[in-house]
RNA sequence: GGGGAGAUACCGAAGCGGUCAAACGGGACAGACUGUAAAUCUGUUGGCAUUAGCCUUCGAAGGUUCGAAUCCUUCUCUCCCCA
């Protein structure tokens, strides 16, 4: 995490500070605070907004935690009255990213990259304001470029240069595949840059490469080079690797409330600060506050957890999630708002086998699984822990059955 | 165009004719411990079966053999070196 640097006291206008400092926050890469003073400077004195992109591609179906840094970032921009510019890469999705892999990515065909682009923006409007938004398709100008203009784009950069590239080198270096077609992929989002006319863009801290060819682009079309804005990569559940689908580290925006608080409380202590940070609107003496010693780390951390689904539940949900899960996880109490899990009406009151019943969840992949389970003492029936995978159970209706960390149900009947 | 190497379970990686459902590490899951975590310790980690055991898996398809992840043939994909 940068630090916000002081801005340069070139900067005489207050609210050009004001701004500045709103924006700095959570901030990687800043190319360069010196051109983005200027810019908003310009704002303010022609009263035209800037002109702030994101580019999401539409890779797969939902949206986590980790894109939000990029939208919040634009959510503020937004605030302050600029322009928003959210580009659905219908296009660069079917060539792919190839930042940050290890191999190439799949390859989408059109049907998906479409529907998945649909759910993106709905997704997308939980944290921007839709009614001041500017969508945009890249496949609109992609798509259109002709041979010549296309050669000539890929003439805008060299082989060596790409092959600086980490992502590109560790591949290189350990033999997996890169396509010629990766290759493509940073200049056709510079291109996007071109064509909106990019005041600034923003992206993640491992982005930065590609948002710097659009600086590259723009200047060879007489535009003026964009600010350059990176985000952090937020850290992943598992509090090593970035939040990722690809690692299964990660907190889907269209989980449920309590999902999204049992995650959030097991992340380790550590990551606090930079969460905090980057997903919530707490001020700096707040997030001290909760850091302070004195406070306890779960308490900080159920701060967390409920700004967070606040944003995407409203703030009753959060409240409700927090309250369940002091009472479901911390307190180990059973409540009433355990879901109904049905079984079948003749198994009510039948001397059952544990086994079965554990199969009629749909939990286990096989019953290898769920007997696995029994031997590991991980099941709860009502008051009782089971034990064996040959325990016998009784099912009344009401009882609570709960598995391991993952699972808790009340029995029901249809 | 020429020469070499490789494809093993979720991932990495051993195994090179039987003792292989396949070492080891990571991940995941469970239990103990805790402030929710993390760390640590313990256990589990193809399917079916109460045990014995049976079934399916080692890039794909064929073949050799009493027996193959291990040998042969063809195919698919990948990497390296030289042009």
């Amino acid at each position: 995490m940068t630090a916000p640097e002081p801005t340069s006291s070139a900067t005489k206008d207050p609210r050009v500070a004001e701004q500045l400092a709103l924006l700095q926050r959570g901030v990687h890469d800043l190319i360069s605070l010196g051109e983005l003073e200027a810019s908003l400077l310009r704002s303010l004195k022609t009263g035209k907004p800037l002109r702030v992109k994101l580019g999401v591609d539409p890779t797969s179906a939902s949206l986590h935690l980790g894109f939000t840094l990029g939208l919040r970032k634009l959510r503020q921009f937004q605030d302050l009255g600029h322009q928003a510019v959210l580009i659905i890469g219908d296009a660069t999705a079917m060539v792919g990213d190839p930042t940050g892999r290890n191999k190439a990515r799949p390859r989408l065909d059109a049907a998906t990259v479409d529907a998945n682009a649909r759910h993106y923006l709905d997704q997308a409007c939980r944290i921007l304001q839709r009614d001041k938004l500017e969508v945009r398709h890249n496949g609109e100008w992609l798509k259109a470029l002709d041979f010549n203009r296309f050669i000539e784009l890929a003439s805008r950069s060299t082989v060596a240069r790409m092959l600086e590239r980490d992502d590109f080198q560790k591949r290189w270096k350990e033999g997996t595949p890169i396509q010629l077609h990766e290759f493509l992929y940073p200049l056709l989002q510079g291109q996007d840059s071109v064509a909106v006319e990019a005041d600034v863009e923003l992206g993640g801290r491992d982005q930065l490469f590609n948002l710097l060819v659009g600086r590259d682009l723009q200047q060879q079309n007489g535009q003026v080079p964009q600010v350059c804005m990176t985000t952090p990569l937020l850290l992943g559940l598992d509090g090593v690797r970035k939040m990722s689908k690809s690692h299964d580290n990660h907190i889907g925006i269209d989980e449920n409330a309590d999902e999204i608080m049992l995650k959030v409380m097991r992340i380790n202590d550590g990551m606090l600060r930079d969460w905090m940070i980057l997903l919530t609107r707490f001020d700096v003496t707040r997030i001290e506050q909760l850091l302070d010693a004195g406070t306890n780390p779960r308490d900080a951390k159920l701060e967390l957890g409920r700004a967070i689904v606040a944003d995407y539940h409203g703030a009753d949900a959060a409240d409700a999630a927090a309250e369940g899960w002091l009472r479901r996880v911390s307190r180990k109490e059973t409540d009433e708002s355990v879901q109904d899990l049905v079984f079948p009406a003749a198994w009510k009151d039948q001397d059952m086998a544990a086994l079965d019943v554990l199969m009629h969840t749909g939990w286990f992949a096989s019953k290898g699984d769920a007997r696995r389970q029994l031997e590991q003492k991980a099941v709860n029936f009502g008051t009782k822990r089971l034990s064996g995978h040959q325990a016998r159970v009784v099912l009344r209706g009401g009882e609570i059955l709960r598995v391991g960390r993952q699972h808790t149900v009340k029995v029901a009947f249809s």
